[in-house]
DNA sequence: GATAAAACAGACTAATGGGTTTGGTTTTTT
DNA sequence: AAAAAACCAAACCCATTAGTCTGTTTTATC
């Protein structure tokens, strides 16, 4: 009973093809039959499995970027180690992956979010939901370090958070045309200096 | 010798209309049409004075944002004041035009880097230098700084300086959909909080 | 106030892009 | 083998948009 396994294939490939094209182009400046030429695949073909643009691209924000976000941003600063170290440690991975011309999928958040802002208000409800999760899972992992006693109790979780990810899409920002190594290790020094003044100073 | 006042007078209107509603929808969402219908003006008036769309773009980087870049992110910070209060006080202003609805050119500049980014390297080049003018004026701020006894000698400048510029990136795109207040509010203690470990700490 | 140049209006063109339709082929089920 | 479901190619439609062309109005100059 594999009805619907070469749909899935079919619509995965297109997905997957989609955001890289939209990720590098912009959402715009990538046509369907960019997409479609790409892949060798026909107009008949996308308009078979999706409704309209718009609607794939929601569908590839759900589908992959969404998991990504979890794999890449939160699933590593889980758990109840140090948080800073979870935390730069997942950085300093996400800027390395950049670095290698992959995509983190942080920036391609807000890569679309500057796009899309003022213009879409649907699409943008996605992107902020998914942002917001991972400010979300930030802000409760400085609090767990709280708890267990890494993390100095006067510190202000949200703010600390809000500003890791400032910090992280302005960087990869940057990156997208300077030196990108040097910008990285210049920012993982920053970083780690601010965030080591978060530890709590009573426990080793 | 009035020649050309009309002319450059109604090229500068076109150029803020242009610029406005390029940053708030884009530049591949604006058309030539919707600016001229905002004004009031037609195609004629429009292709009279500007060969193109791109080589209005331009002429609105150069005679608009890089002017604006200087007045509201480098004078400000230019002297020989303690650097650390210079910066603070800069980037407090600029976060509370960016409330106010008004363009902190910062932003705009990151807002077409993010658009262009991959799909033209001829705006693209403008846009960087442009951002480079930023981050060269922080560094030798910086550096001033340190010259007179006002931050620490250990600092790399260069490193705080692109990490002063990534964060406030960052927390401008948070900004645009969050809650602007509380953000700038956050963003405002922990940068203050991150310069201040700068300081030198021999010197009052 | 005639004349020339500058400034502007608006219909038109060519190309692009999202989406539809038609007309098929392959795959699965019975 | 026959019917139905899933899949695909490409011509076609319509709206939009950057840019052109031809003319008209405004403005400066003598």
């Amino acid at each position: 009973m594999q009805k619907s396994t070469k749909r899935i294939a079919t619509m995965h490939k297109m997905q997957v093809t989609g955001l890289e094209m939209f990720y590098k182009n912009g959402y715009y400046s990538t046509s369907v039959d960019d997409i479609l030429k790409e892949l060798n695949l026909s107009k008949g073909a996308f308009y078979y499995h999706f409704k309209s643009k718009e609607e794939f691209f929601i569908s590839i924000l759900q589908s992959l970027v969404v998991k990504k976000v979890y794999s890449m941003l939160i699933e590593p600063i889980e758990g109840h180690d140090n948080p800073i170290d979870l935390i730069t440690n997942c950085l300093e991975d996400a800027l390395q992956t950049a670095e290698h011309n992959e995509y983190d999928y942080g920036f391609v958040l807000q890569n679309f979010i500057t796009e899309f802002n003022g213009s879409n208000p649907e699409i943008m409800k996605y992107l902020n939901d998914t942002l917001k999760i991972w400010e979300v899972n930030l802000v409760s992992t400085l609090q767990r370090g709280k708890f267990n006693g890494y993390v100095d109790r006067h510190i202000d979780c949200e703010g600390v958070a809000s500003y890791i990810i400032s910090s992280f899409l302005g960087i990869r920002t940057l990156m997208v045309e300077g030196s990108a190594t040097a910008l990285r290790y210049r920012y993982m020094q920053q970083i780690r200096f601010y965030l080591r003044a978060m530890a709590n100073k009573q426990t080793a």
